[in-house]
DNA sequence: GGCGAAATGAGGTGCGTACCTCAAAAACGC
DNA sequence: GCGTTTTTGAGGTACGCACCTCATTTCGCC
């Protein structure tokens, strides 16, 4: 049987209420007293039943994700991964809710969590100054708060729920450099903006590795695809006519769809390396087809549990177990693609 | 504010001792009276408070961990994952043990059950008559059981909890082949033993793979290293004296060090190229140095909270998340080591 | 030593659920 | 319609904890 509050006020030889008051941090103790209290706590070894607290307390977690508005296929398995994951939580009374907002505009993020009292925040959401603020005026008021997918390492953030960027981009170097086995050539870098954190730190370790490991290939200049298939076929396709053939290409971004299409257009299909990044319909696609040869994949299911659990602990003020919370860098290629989840419950 | 079992009764016009009985399964209630507890269930959205039935039910779930003796790393860290995951299960009331048993005399791992009353079992075994039957005597007693790392399929157990090592194989050969980037050579195999479930199905998918897209290589046959460092040497210098040279080895044991150590000793250190299995502390320094080129993984941490997870689930009779417990099949390179874990509290 | 203030004790209630008992009501068989 | 069995209701207790009130004790201070 585990320690019970009542086994701590029998072993510090005070009453119940007395524990309680330690407990909960209510005042009129003396620090005498608390130290008895504590004491016995230690020596007996109690952990508080949170289950119990929580019924008792009647208290009701409220958790926000805040995602862009933008319709990447990446977006969508998101939140529906949210979803999953809140669904699970409802009978461990937290409450989760995602609020979107577009990219160009994060003021209305700003807005989004004015008014609100809320426990925890998962942000996803570009490095700019208003958003470090909020993160900091979050954390003033007491909220939990997460930086989701694409970290925020200036901000006030307790917990960064993502991948290493820089080792993914590393990654992807030395997949790139072995697959091409050592074929001279260059490589063309697909990221949707140069300012956005998670791409910058992709190409950093890309280059890198390239750079050590690699010489005989050249990484050209980063073209911007905004994460639009549309756009990235027409920048790749610039790159393509400025700077000739290429070996391989590095999507960091999402707009996959776009290098593929152009690539099938200008019957190179299968004859460059594309290294990709996120399991979706489409890459998964592409990869069995062969017009992908690997792909840097997050578990979008890791990473809305991950995101939940750590707000969760840091509200309880629980310690988390950091193997669990590391989100893993995946690598997808035709042979080890895990079976198509049936999505939807059925009928 | 969610509803409660009064809710239900409310609704269902019925008393609180028939949705209880209804909820728990007592009997003594109409089939009719069954059906409208449950529309009503339905029709307000009610969902057990499991903290609350938990607290009500004062109930221990005793769960135990049955394991080989054998002192590889990959066994100690799962060892040692199991124990951490156990730790953070007690405030969830669950009681986990490890039992270990000589690897040549499964009749030990029989003995270890006897008697005991226990929730649920998590069983790493190879696939003999004797735990077969042992299963599906756990399985009537009504415990539930689940396979670890070594599937039984077909055994009576509820669920495996390990990866596909067929997809695993696959994934091996496909490395071999790409990282070969087309040189035809031979390439050594060695597993534990040809009777092991989860070794015969690596060797299937790796052979598979290297006929099918990399006809240049030529696979050898099985050598038996039985998780050994100095089993696999001796075997593998047996091996290399008889065939010639080969291009790569494929270790889908334990006991990498030896082959390390063999192709040190022999001057091909970094000129064969090496797949192993499992990482440990001697295949991440491999790694690390260039004396292996790729760590096929599975995260002994996720084996762990998975099993614990599904097992819970079993006995509550719950629904489990299959993309939580889906082991994934991690390809580990030298660029995404994810970094040490720094193990056991600090001081 | 007496005073006011601070500290502590005793005890109650409720959170949502499980599980128990005993009585009352309904359904059933004849 | 009777007796019997089955089904249902009413109510209580418990789980571990939070939070409240009111009485009582102890402390610090002059």
């Amino acid at each position: 049987m585990r320690p019970t509050v009542n086994d701590i006020a029998r072993e510090a030889g005070v009453s119940l209420a007395t524990v309680d008051r330690v407990l909960n941090a209510r005042p009129g103790v003396r620090e005498k007293t608390i130290r008895a209290v504590n004491d016995a706590i230690a020596r007996i070894g109690y952990v508080r039943d949170v289950a119990a607290a929580n019924l008792a307390r009647q208290r009701v977690y409220r958790f926000v994700f805040a995602l862009p508005d933008a319709g990447s296929q990446f977006l969508l398995a998101l939140r529906a991964a949210i979803d999953e994951a809140a669904q699970g939580m409802i009978s461990e009374r937290s409450e989760v809710r995602i609020v979107t907002y577009p990219l160009r505009d994060p003021h209305v993020l700003v807005e989004a969590f004015a008014g609100r009292n809320l426990d925890g925040a998962a942000i996803m959401a570009p490095e700019t100054p208003e958003v470090r603020d909020l993160i900091l005026r979050l954390k003033e008021k007491g909220v939990a708060v997460a930086t989701l997918v694409s970290d925020q390492p200036h901000a006030a953030r307790d917990h960064f729920v993502g991948i290493d960027n820089l080792a993914a981009g590393r990654t992807a170097g030395v997949l790139m450099g072995r697959f091409l086995g050592g074929r001279p050539g260059k490589v063309a870098v697909v990221v949707s903006s140069i300012l956005a954190r998670d791409m910058v730190d992709r190409r950093l370790g890309f280059d890198a590795v390239l750079a050590e490991r690699f010489p005989e290939l050249e990484p050209l200049a980063s073209i911007e695809g905004h994460d639009d298939a549309e756009q990235t076929a027409r920048v790749l396709r610039a790159c393509l006519a400025e700077n000739g053939p290429v070996a391989g290409v590095y999507v960091a971004a999402a707009g996959t769809r776009g290098v593929t299409a152009t690539l099938e257009a200008m019957g190179l299909a299968g004859r460059v390396t594309v290294i990709a990044h996120d399991l979706t319909p489409h890459t998964r696609l592409a990869l069995e087809s062969g017009a992908i040869d690997a792909v840097i994949a997050q578990d979008v299911g890791h990473l809305a549990r991950s995101a939940l659990r750590v707000l969760r602990a840091r509200v309880d003020g629980r310690d988390i177990l950091p193997a669990q919370e590391r989100i893993r860098i995946e690598i997808m290629l035709r042979e080890n693609l895990p079976p198509v989840a049936d999505s939807g419950p059925s009928p």
